[in-house]
DNA sequence: GCTGCATCTGCGAGCGTTCTCATAACAAGC
DNA sequence: GCTTGTTATGAGAACGCTCGCAGATGCAGC
């Protein structure tokens, strides 16, 4: 095995000091041209690399990022991070991936990996709203946080988010102008502890919610849901809101044959993110059901095939690879040194109109 | 900002000197129950968190993976960086990742990057099947080496590949078998230097193109597309084979549209992989054909939608997750001494028939 | 008693850098 | 002449950990 040279034989080689090799190959002090033309010589020559391990360990800073996610299979997740690897690599930082499987244990594993590695910032989609004590003064400890997707309650800082409320209103609204009065909403609607799908309609309904509760986007988009109903006079049937529970397509798929099977089935149906749109389009084909004929259908997050899957799916496209990259820009202000309070980036989905949405039958 | 905890001052807390606090803290070496539990006591109270950078200064082993793909965004590098992933998780060992977007220039600093941060090893998806000198000598540096999706010439260290030779061959013989004696093949066909087509086809054909070839993947699926024509006693017509020169869905998508309109149109297309199959189904969408009965498909890949796009797609699926753990555990091997001769893990892809193919109207 | 061996602990070196400090040469300013 | 400042260099400490080694203790075997 070839032994990796130092900064040390590289300074033998120049004949000069380690500190002054060191401040050449660092860029770092004065150094004189013959001096820096001898030292670069040498390195070149030897094939001297340096070693980011001992650089870090000296200077605190590993220009490593972290990342936690759900699931890098996840095309929303995929499109995130590689948002985030292109800021980073322009800043020649590092990009260390985790993925949590929304999982409360391996989120916090996860984390303590990343911070054994000492990674100058995290960016994470957290899979707790509420608790996230691993979270919690990481700042104070040297440790830059950005939030994506989701925030958590009494954490403050920097976050990037979609409008999810009034994405979802606005796409619920556009299924009621176009006629609809029983449209059904297929949603993960997962993790709230006071889960009672009933009761936090109500709460909507009251106005006793506000844009600071650490909702899931789900949940929010289901806020967005009763809003957009309420804004037109009408009423929510809980029969056409349909819970999935998971992050999976079959469930989603499952939840939306039990819609169709209603005695009253609903003329248009909404699907809160990529997941759940996947597993509805899939029992729509499932049934041969002819889009917008048969029924209207409204999804969220833009994937691949909504472009081409016949007759084109409305959906709200959340800007996944800009999220990521403001992500990224937030993370390194911080490591910069900004210090700045912490900020709230929401970015709007933006609604496109394809050739899923009609007049009901 | 809060100082971070070291050994030394667990060690005082614990009344023990910082060799022992080391050895019960870093699992190595005696330690008497009672010091033990005295230590992690300690260390618990402070909040110890081991820093791993200055171990693995040390050690020279960083627990660090990094990878090389084309560009995380896309389905088949995700799947494949979950299925690594997921395996180097079970192993406690981070995952570094970086995107070449299939350029040698961005590949090389990728691979500098992952070198300076001393990752134990790299899985690397080449975008150079010839030259890559950046990968030589990398495991005679102590760095292990896995490549995936691609080989290199004259590289040899273990690598993970699809069959796909054999797979496009199944996948074209069938589409023959069903009757189409003109088939349309949408292929990236990138980055061979002695790139003729004609030429390409003639040494297949006179059987001069042996495994050992160190072909692009698109390669190998014009030479089973070839193969199969062969075995059935076809002629290859060139005009039938179009080259998209870029791993773009819209680049496939205007290849289709000029394929279709041809005096002699194919009545069956393969697709030779995901891109090309998402913009293959796009043109065909934008036709608004209706498969199979106007045409045939054949693609590659298993993308989410082709499972729910009607008829079904029928496609050859690589085995994308399978094929990162195969590579994360080739690695791991290595990683952990393994001095077996290199391996070469060829991984067939499965035929899934759905309703895209049919016998020609 | 002594020897041998296993167990336990601390000292101090060292991993490959950066960084502080001391030293020195030289030019400029008074 | 002296001070001050800039440029250039090297010695050596430090980052937080692991590891080799020496020394201490306890216990079995003879």
């Amino acid at each position: 095995m070839k032994p990796r040279r130092t900064i040390a034989d590289v300074a033998r080689l120049a004949g000069v000091s380690t500190a002054t090799a060191g401040r050449v190959l660092g860029g770092y002090g004065y150094a004189a041209e013959a001096t820096r033309e001898q030292v670069l010589k040498a390195a070149h020559e030897l094939g001297y690399r340096p070693n980011a391990l001992a650089r870090s360990l000296i200077t605190g800073k590993t220009r490593t990022v972290g990342v936690v996610t759900g699931d890098i299979q996840n095309a929303f997740y995929a499109s995130i991070l590689r948002g985030i690897s292109d800021v980073l690599g322009q800043h020649g930082f590092g990009l260390l991936i985790t993925n949590s499987d929304e999982n409360l244990e391996q989120e916090v594993r996860a984390v303590e990996l990343l911070l054994e590695k000492q990674v100058d910032g995290m960016i994470v989609s957290p899979c707790d709203t509420r608790g996230a004590q691993h979270l919690r003064g990481l700042a104070a400890a040297g440790v830059q946080l950005v939030l994506i997707d989701r925030a958590v309650a009494g954490l403050e800082v920097d976050r990037v988010l979609t409008d999810n409320v009034a994405a979802a209103e606005h796409s619920v609204a556009q299924l009621i102008a176009a006629g609809h009065r029983r449209i059904g909403i297929v949603a993960e609607l997962v993790g709230e502890p006071r889960g009672q799908v009933a009761d936090f309609i109500r709460r909507v309904q009251r106005g006793t919610l506000t844009a600071a509760d650490p909702l899931y986007p789900s949940w929010q988009r289901l806020w967005g849901y009763v809003r957009a109903h309420q804004a037109a006079g009408l009423a929510v049937d809980p029969a056409l809101i349909r819970r999935a529970g998971v992050y999976a397509p079959d469930a989603a798929r499952v939840q939306t044959h039990l819609l169709l099977d209603l005695a009253a089935p609903p003329t248009a149906l909404f699907a809160t993110d990529g997941t759940m749109s996947e597993g509805v389009v899939r029992a729509l084909s499932d049934r041969g059901l002819d889009l917008p004929r048969d029924l209207s259908l409204s999804c969220f997050d833009d994937l691949d095939w909504m472009g081409f899957y016949r007759p084109g799916i409305t959906t709200a496209a959340q800007p996944r690879l800009a999220m990521g990259e403001a992500a990224a820009h937030l993370l390194m202000e911080r490591i910069d040194g900004a210090t700045v309070p912490f900020r709230s980036v929401v970015l709007p989905a933006e609604l496109i109109r394809r050739g899923s949405v009609a007049p009901p039958a």
